[in-house]
Formats: C-alpha cells, structure tokens, sequence
DNA sequence: CTGTGATGTATTTTT
DNA sequence: TACATCACAG
C-alpha cells in the first residue's frame, strides 16, 4: 500500500513500528486506510504475517480488514474478532480448565434456556422476565471477569440475591455439558492465560505485532485479554474515538483509551482529525451535537470537501407520514439525483421502528435490506437442524438435546424430559448416554411407555446414523439434507401450513450456504462450520447490492452512507427512555446520535413525529433535545405545517388513554374505549354513560375533558 | 402428552 | 402490539 496518498499524521501512524501506539482517529479520517498501510509497512520491513494479530469486533470488519492486506501485499494475516480469538485459543488449550476441546458454544438464545433450566432446577419461578435479568447480569460479570465464587456478598435487589445462588449452578452445568457461552470466550481465556503460565507465554511469542480497531468499545475483559498478549513484547496499536463509544451497556469502557498513556507508559499518541467522508455542514453539526456532552476531551474534525448541503429536518405528524417522507425522499434522491440505493441509509434506535418502513418499501416495490432482527441463523427452523448437527459432536449437550428429542413428535414432553434432565444431572451422567442405557435396561427412576421408549430409539438411532454418516467426511450440504430426510423435517414443518414456504426456503438457503462454505474452507470440520455460524452476527450477512439499507444507529459503526436519514429523533426514543436515569447514558445516546450523523457524506436528514404508535398506542412525542443543540444554522425545515394551531396542541399534556372517564358537553361522561390516528388526526372512540352509545371523536375537535 | 385460547407482560442497543 | 407462558381440555 502506498504510503504517499497518506497526510502527514496518517504517515507517522503508518510507519510507526516498535512500542505501543495510541491513534485517536476522528469519524472518517481514514483509520482503515491507516492500519492497513501500517500492516502493510511491517509486512515490507520483512514481519511475518503470522506475526501479526488484528482485532476487531465484527466478522465483518475482520474480513476486510484481512481482503484488504491480502489485496495489497498477498499476505494473510489472522484478522479475527475478540471472540474468535477467544474461541481458537480456547480449541488449542482449554483442557487445562477442565473442559474438552470439542466443547460447544452457546448463543444468547442457548444460554437463556439453560439458565431457564437452572431456575426451575432451582425450583424459583421465572417471573417478570427474571431470566431475562439473569442473564445480564451473569453477562456483565464475566464480562468485568467477576467469575461465579468472586460474587461480593451484598446485594442491592432481589433479583442479584437470585442471581448471586444462580451464577455459580450455571456455570457447573455449562461445564458439566462442555459448554461455553459467548461471555466464556473472552472470561474463559483471560482466566487461561492468567492462571496458566505455560499457556500465556506461548501466546505472548505468538504474535508479535498487535492492532486493536474500535477501542473505545473494549470491556474489561477485551482490555485484559490485550494486555495480557502484549506484556511481553508491548507492540500494540490500537485505533478508537472516544466520541464513538456506544457501548457502554454492554461494559465497554472507553476510560480504556483515555488512559492508554497510562497503561502503557511509552506509548506515542497521534490524532487524526481530518475528516474525508463529510461536508463541512455535516461535520460542524456533528461537532455542535457532540459538544454537549462534559467529559470529552476537544477534537476539532474539519474537512476540505466545502459547505454542502444544509442538513434536512421534518417533522412528521405521525410515524407513517415519517416514513412516507423518509422512502420518498430517498427514491427521489435515486431518480433524479442518480444516487444508487445503496449508498443510502436509514437509521433508527429501535429494531420495532423497522416495521412500519418494511411494509412501505415493499408497498413501493423499493429494494431494501434490515440489518438486525431475527439473522438467518437464529431461525427456529434453522436452529433445529443445526442443533441436530451439534448432536453429532457430544453426548452432554442439553440444551441441543432438549431442542431435538421431540422433533419430530414422539411423545416425549416436557414431564418426561424434566425426569431424565434430573437424573442425568443427580447422577453427572451425560444426557445421551443415559437415554442410550434407558433403551437397553430398565431404570427404575424413569418409566417409559411403549411409545416413548420407541420414540427414543428412534432418536437415538438417527444420531448414531448420521454419526456414522459424518465419520464418512461426506460434503455438509449432503449431510444436512440427510438430517432433514431422516427427521422427517420438511413434516414436521408442514404442522405450520402458514409458514412452510418461508421456513422451507430458509433451509434450502442453508444447503447452499453450506456447499459454498465447504467451497471455501476444503479442510474445514463440521465443529469449525458451526462455531462459524454461531459467531457471526447481524452486520455479516451478506450485502444485497443495489438495496439501501435499514439498521439500528449500533449497527452504523464503521460505515459510511452518501444520503443518510435518522429516524424518530424524538424525546424518549432517541435519547432513549430507559437511558435517561443517569448523565453518562443520556452522553452515551448524544454518542449514538453523532455516530449517526458522521455516517453521512453529502446529505443527512433528521426526522421526528408528532404522535406515534408505540406498544399498541398512540403517544404524544416531543422532538428531541439533541435538535436544540445542533446548531440553528446548519438546519433546514421541511416539515409540514398541521392545519391547527400547533403550540396548543403540544402543550396538551398527553393522550387520553384509553379507560379514562371523560366529560363531554353534549353527550356527557363516556369512557375512552380506543385511541387511534385518523385522517383528521388524533381520534377517540367513548362509549358514553347515558345512552351507551360509542362514539368516534377527533380530539382536535371535540372538547374532552378527563374526569378524576 | 399436545393443542388451544386466555392471560400477562414487556417492549434498547449485541459479540 | 405481539410474544411467551399458563391453565385446561381432549
């Protein structure tokens, strides 16, 4: 790569070599170009490749990265995400934990049912989404590498008391069954290479050269991991912006790269802050939003690409006339500002806002990709199959077992499969060969009836099939068709006439998704196709080119967009609810926000509603506050003017909801049966007192007054 | 055991 | 709204 297109910062970043290095790379100031011609530069100084380690958090921020180099220099480096690298480093050497190498990794929908598991175990009854809690709270532990017997003894809630008793039972059970969540990934290998001195020396020599993307983002147990691989040799580079940090809630630290000077005492610090992506309205916007917030150290991001357009703001009556402004500005950008979809974006905090815009592209035949929501892989249909695949591989996944037994139905239910989780617990035996020894004898803790002990031969006998089909190395794609041939899959689907077609689609999808990995990995093993599969995440899926795309603002990291549109830029969504409790998540939302907007190059619009539906209801919205502190003069109003007086209307305090008592002049009290958004604005149905009659009322019209 | 409808309950972000 | 769990009937 060519190091003389560089300016004159992103030089002294790319040709630095030895001791740790800090860059602080503004949004769009050429980081990626950066750390690739760095990788570039020791490659030519005559580094091995296999001395270098890049870290990311995405796969597809991996892949990339590691195209990249390839493009350039013909190398392959290993370009990997946190928990991949967790994940190889556990396949080499986790024995010495005490877990076998062919363990198994839980996705957050695997971890959830075992901890469901564990509660009923428990005998505590999983109520008010207490799970739910559970599992965030044993995330954040391992996560801050607070292990199961490191619990403190206090406790703020009850729900930490459930969980302080919890955490340690699930642990023993992810053990017992050799597995491993995605938190064991990165707490797992810390505690390898903390306690394990032979284990952290060979890592420590195995890569000489360290690159950390998005720093700002690592937690605890990321931070650790790093430092522990590069104490020895102390070649790290990492790259980040404090101003990007979003993931707070999820225990990222950017105190992490504030204090890198600290952590490494010899460590250089460059900043890039001149920005390439944006015009100069854009970025000054940004850095007005961005401003706001109190612990940031200054950075002023500038940019050469001149004034551009003024940033767009409409203000919608409701979220349909949002989205019907947002699709048909943005197919008018394509018709006749030639822009290719692709290039375009639209932004929301909320998965649940994507709906709305779903069924209006698809009403305007407009071709689209969402990022986030169910990926293909979490797919029941999907899961099923692969959970049978996992079968393949142990004897004492439960929760794999628990998914399949019933599949399809042999009369196996829940009361029966409680009866052998217990007894193969009590006994520490795993699950399948316990099912195999209640087929051969009779176990006086467990009676089957005839059909259910035909039931389970037959389950069982289809594992050892396809066990010994596999044992035969025969093409994945083959093997998954047996499964689904031999479990009489495509019948069992066919219980659900509704969605057959979908589900049927899907895994014929994961056929040829199987035969175009085995395509490119030859050598590649069953187990390393379904670790693969369960690492990857939303962002990976593959690009629909000539689509524009739909995602989460956390999910528009890293990229870049020439139209962007952020949606629902209202008080309670964006900052959102739940994040306003304390000054450091309101800064975080002001984050996410000018994330957002830094995504744009050419045009950025910012959208709000009047009223919107929100869990079955119509609710009042305020814009946002981070529209007050974009500054005035970068914004320009689209909005449309409603046909009333607008200031009275937002001073009202809110909606009626709906089972309040209301007085009306002429009809008199009626109860508010229904709200809902009619052409002429907010409406109310009342069904009154007197007559019992129900009633449709537009609220701007009628006067309501509400009875206490 | 299984399927059904009622009932409750939570709606933030994800490797 | 929409999804998951629950209670009950077949």
């Amino acid at each position: 790569m060519d190091t003389i297109s560089l300016n004159e910062e992103q030089q002294k970043a790319a040709t630095h070599v030895d001791g740790p290095m800090l860059v602080l790379a503004g949004a769009g100031s050429g980081k990626t170009r950066v750390v690739g011609a760095r990788i570039a530069h020791l490659l030519g100084l005559g580094v091995l490749p296999s001395d270098i380690l890049a870290l990311t958090f995405t796969n597809k921020a991996a892949n990339e990265m590691h195209s990249r180099i390839k493009l350039t220099t013909h190398a392959s480096i290993l370009s990997s995400t946190f928990h991949s690298l967790g994940a190889r480093i556990l396949r080499e050497s986790i024995t010495e934990l005490g877990y076998s190498r062919d363990f198994t990794i839980y996705d957050s929908e695997d971890s959830l049912k075992l901890i469901k598991s564990c509660l009923e175990s428990m005998q505590i009854k999983d109520e008010k989404g207490l799970s739910k809690k559970i599992q965030a709270l044993i995330s954040s532990s391992k996560n801050d590498l607070i292990g199961p017997n490191e619990i403190a003894s206090s406790f703020s809630s009850e729900e930490e008391e459930i969980f302080a008793d919890v955490f340690p039972f699930y642990q023993k059970r992810l053990k017992e069954y050799n597995c491993v969540d995605f938190d064991d990934l990165l707490f797992l290998t810390v505690k390898l290479l903390k306690d394990k001195t032979e284990v952290r020396e060979e890592y420590q020599n195995r890569w000489l050269f360290i690159l950390v993307d998005e720093y700002q983002d690592t937690n605890f147990a990321q931070y650790s991991l790093i430092k522990l691989l590069v104490a020895k040799h102390q070649n790290l580079f990492v790259v980040g912006d404090p101003d990007q940090s979003i993931y707070g809630w999820r225990g990222a630290q950017y105190q992490n790269i504030l204090n890198f000077d600290k952590d490494f005492p010899q460590s250089k610090i460059i900043y890039l802050e001149h920005n390439y992506r944006s015009t100069n309205t854009i970025l000054q916007a940004s850095n007005g939003l961005i401003n706001h917030n109190t612990s940031r150290y200054d950075k002023k991001l500038w940019s050469q690409l001149g004034e551009g357009e003024k940033i767009g703001f409409y203000l919608a009556d409701n979220d349909k006339q949002e989205v019907r402004f947002i699709v048909d500005t943005l197919v008018d950008y394509h018709i006749n500002k030639h822009i290719p979809f692709q290039e375009m974006v639209i932004f929301y905090r909320t998965n649940s806002q994507s709906r709305n815009f779903e069924d209006y592209l698809i009403a305007k035949q407009t071709p689209y990709v969402i990022y986030g929501g169910l990926s293909f892989y979490q797919r029941k249909e999907i899961k099923d199959i692969l959970a049978f695949l996992r079968m393949l591989l142990t004897n004492s996944d439960y929760i794999s077992f628990a998914r399949t037994l019933n599949i399809p139905k042999r009369g196996i239910g829940s009361t029966t499969l409680k009866k052998i989780t217990h007894l193969s617990d009590q006994r520490i035996q795993p699950i399948l060969d316990l099912c195999q020894q209640l087929c051969n004898q009779s176990v006086a803790e467990i009676k089957l009836s005839a059909k259910q002990s035909e039931g389970l031969k037959d389950y069982l006998s289809i594992i050892a099939q396809l066990r010994e089909l596999a044992h035969s190395h025969p093409s994945l794609d083959y093997l998954i068709q047996e499964t689904m041939r031999l479990t009489r899959y495509f019948d069992h689907l066919k219980e659900d006439p509704d969605s057959f077609d979908d589900r049927k689609d899907n895994l014929e999808e994961l056929i040829i998704k199987a035969a175009e990995w085995q395509e490119t990995n030859e050598k590649g093993t069953l187990s390393q196709f379904l670790e693969e599969l369960t690492l990857l995440s939303h962002m990976d899926e593959k690009d629909k080119i000539h689509s524009l795309k739909l995602m989460t603002l956390h999910n528009g990291k890293g990229l870049e967009f020439t139209v962007v549109f952020i949606a629902g830029m209202e008080e309670d969504l964006l900052p959102h609810i739940n994040s306003k409790d304390s000054l450091e998540q309101l800064e975080e939302e002001r984050r996410l926000c000018y994330v957002g907007m830094t995504r744009a190059k050419r045009y950025l619009y910012l959208t709000a509603c009047r009223f919107r539906h929100l869990w079955g209801n119509l609710k009042m919205m305020k814009p946002s506050r981070f529209l007050d502190e974009i500054p005035k003069k970068f914004l320009q109003s689209f909005s449309n003017e409603p046909s009333y007086d607008n200031e009275i209307y937002i001073e009202q305090e809110d909606h009626l909801p709906t089972g309040c008592v209301v007085m009306h002049k002429t009809f008199g009290k009626g109860i508010v049966t229904k709200a809902y958004d009619s052409s002429l604005g907010l409406t109310y149905d009342v069904n009154f007192v007197e007559d019992n009659m129900t009633r449709s009322l537009v609220a701007k019209y009628a006067k309501l007054t509400r009875c206490f």
